[in-house]
RNA sequence: GGCCCGUUGGUGAAGUGGUUGAACACACAUGCCUUUCACGCAUGCAUUCAUGGGUUCAAAUCCCGUACGGGUCACCA
């Protein structure tokens, strides 16, 4: 029995030849040196940052060559499959901007070179291994999983490589005539890919980040295709794929390494050219004494959700990443503040090859100065669809006051150095909730050194009575309360207070802390007098009611 | 265990044989400014590049060993 009718009879209903798909899928036209990259996760429901890091990576690559950035659903692994998983890798890449140009999403198809789902690419696959059969490199394997676990445990006990490879392999030197009757006879089997490969002799490969790596030649049959559902191994799925999809690098975490052998090995059996490798160093968190892989179980931190919740605004996830692809970033970014990120030109060599911990303060950092950065109503639309999503009441709240709110977030902001409040659109809430009456139900006053009931009354009810007028300017207001300081045994400025602490009851400070603590309840807040000018008169007399009666 | 990769401060790191007395940024500390906080400004923070040995006039930078960390050895990706 010849290996084609061996190929015919384990895919008798495969037409369509390896040539016909050369046709199907062509070249790519593209201009010289521009780069297809891809961005292949599997569809298991989260989106970790460690993949985002990935797609960022494919996304400069593509997009500083004027190549294309395409996306793929690696769904080969049905039991771990989650149901809108896609939709969810879909919303992190708009969020990030970081959209693919070819997908395949919610039924729509965008792109020449598609299925770009690997579950709708079987018939492709199949012709595929057909053709490994039919040259000899391909052959079905009908070994149980009880058998290979069986004969790991002899090579472990041994001390021999683990695999299928040499005499192990038991399938391997079956006559194409038991193969067929075996088959016929209906016993379940998957394809193994045949390799030539010898470990005494090395295999080069270049990665940019690493450098030049030397690995013992593959000689695993690998499976590359289960049994079941016939679908293929990532292995085999990621050769033809990015063969046919023409993808010029291949951009995957560092995990993936050790295969590159194997891979090596496959392209070469169809005599297709390899794209290049990127392997990009894992995200690693600190746990105690270890550094270990960031984990979606243990860590919120670890899935692209918890910035998305926080609020981080797409730009601050985006330049945290960059630091970590290449630290000269920051450096870049300083000289060109207002330019896009993706005029940087990014170097894959200077990723770094050891695992990096995601830095949170760093990220707060960096996210500060861009929220800082923001005018009044690009941050106003920020927290409206932000709060629209999480907060719904707060979403309420700011939107009925829309002026006074902007009013509230324009606090010390359009200036030279503004304020930097806010590390994500959740604090926002947090830093001026006592502005609006509606959640200044049950303040608790945050006294600083002026406690007693009676001097707090006293000092509020003099600057009411005799200080405060609405319309007055900064200086203005300032200079008054400084007056009222010295009328009532305060010093009006901090250095005669520091000389002679002594000859005074407390010191200007102390003055504006009652104030600011009678409105606000807190202690810490931006400047007060703004404060006081958005509260406007009606609702300071309010909230000195209310305090009188709380404390 | 085999095979790969790595190890510069609390963090990300610059650095590829000699202007490095180890950049820059974050964090931290102190001080100044200041009506609080934040901002801003100033100063400090690795006598040393995991460790032992070697090559060299000269090493964080090259070589070898050791330790430690990570990855991988599936019909998962």
């Amino acid at each position: 029995m010849t290996n084609k009718e061996l190929a015919n009879l384990i895919f008798p209903n495969i037409d369509k030849t390896i040539e016909d798909y050369e046709a199907i899928y062509p070249e790519r036209e593209k201009k010289e040196g521009a780069r297809i990259t891809r961005f292949a996760p599997s569809p298991t429901g989260f989106v970790h940052i460690g993949n985002v890091l990935q797609a960022l990576t494919d996304y400069l690559l593509a997009k500083n060559s004027g190549g294309v950035f395409y996306l793929r659903n690696e769904d080969t692994d049905t039991k771990r499959e989650v149901e809108s998983a896609v939709l969810k890798i879909m919303e992190v890449l708009e969020y990030l901007g970081l959209t693919p140009d070819e997908y395949q999403y919610q039924g729509k198809v965008v792109g020449n070179y598609g299925p770009y789902v690997q579950s709708e690419r079987k018939e492709i696959y199949h012709a595929f291994i057909k053709y490994l059969i039919e040259i000899d490199r391909a052959y079905p394997c009908f070994c149980s999983s009880e058998t290979l676990d069986e004969m790991r445990k002899r090579q472990e006990a041994k001390k021999s490589q683990p695999g299928y490879y040499g005499a192990w392999a038991k399938c391997r030197d079956l006559t194409n005539e038991e193969r067929a009757e075996r088959i016929k006879n209906g016993e379940p089997f998957v394809i193994r890919f045949k390799s030539m490969g010898n470990p005494n002799r090395k295999v080069l490969f270049h990665d940019p980040v690493t450098g030049v790596i030397e690995f013992p030649e593959n000689n695993n049959d690998m499976v590359i295709m289960k049994s079941g559902d016939l679908l293929p191994t990532y292995h085999f799925a990621h050769v033809v794929d990015d063969h046919l999809m023409h993808t010029t690098h291949v951009v995957r975490g560092q995990e993936w390494l050790p295969s590159v052998p194997l891979h090596i090995e496959l392209f070469n059996a169809f005599g297709f050219k390899q794209p290049e490798y990127i392997h990009n160093s894992l995200l690693l968190k600190q746990d105690g004494d270890i550094r270990r892989k960031i984990s979606k179980r243990k860590d919120p931190e670890a899935l692209m959700a918890y910035y998305m919740e926080k609020g981080y605004p797409k730009k601050a996830v985006i330049e945290s990443l960059m630091t970590i692809l290449n630290s000269n970033y920051e450096e870049w970014r300083n000289e060109h503040p207002d330019a896009s990120y993706l005029e940087f030109e990014f170097d894959p060599s200077k990723v770094g090859t050891t695992g990096a911990l995601y830095d949170l303060d760093k990220l707060d950092n960096i996210s500060k100065n861009i929220i800082s950065k923001m005018d009044k109503n690009t941050i106003y639309d920020h927290v409206v669809d932000y709060t629209k999503k999480m907060d719904p009441s707060f979403y309420e709240l700011i939107t009925k006051y829309e002026d006074y709110t902007i009013g509230i977030l324009n606090i010390e902001r359009e200036q030279e150095k503004p304020r930097k409040d806010f590390a994500c659109l959740e604090d926002v809430k947090k830093n001026i909730w006592y502005m609006y009456d509606e959640l200044f139900i049950e303040p608790t006053y945050e006294w600083m050194k002026i406690t007693e009931k009676e001097e707090i009354i006293r000092i509020v009810d003099t600057y009411m009575e005799k200080y405060f007028t609405e319309g007055d300017d900064k200086e203005t207001w300032f200079s008054k309360v400084k007056e009222m300081a010295g009328q009532l045994g305060y010093a009006m400025n901090m250095k005669e207070y520091k000389q002679n602490p002594e000859a005074y009851l407390g010191n200007v400070a102390d003055i504006s802390t009652v104030l600011r603590v009678t409105f606000t309840s807190k202690n810490q807040t931006p400047d007060l007098y703004e404060i006081l000018n958005l509260l406007g008169k009606e609702r300071m007399l309010k909230r000195i009611k209310q305090m009188k009666e709380m404390i």
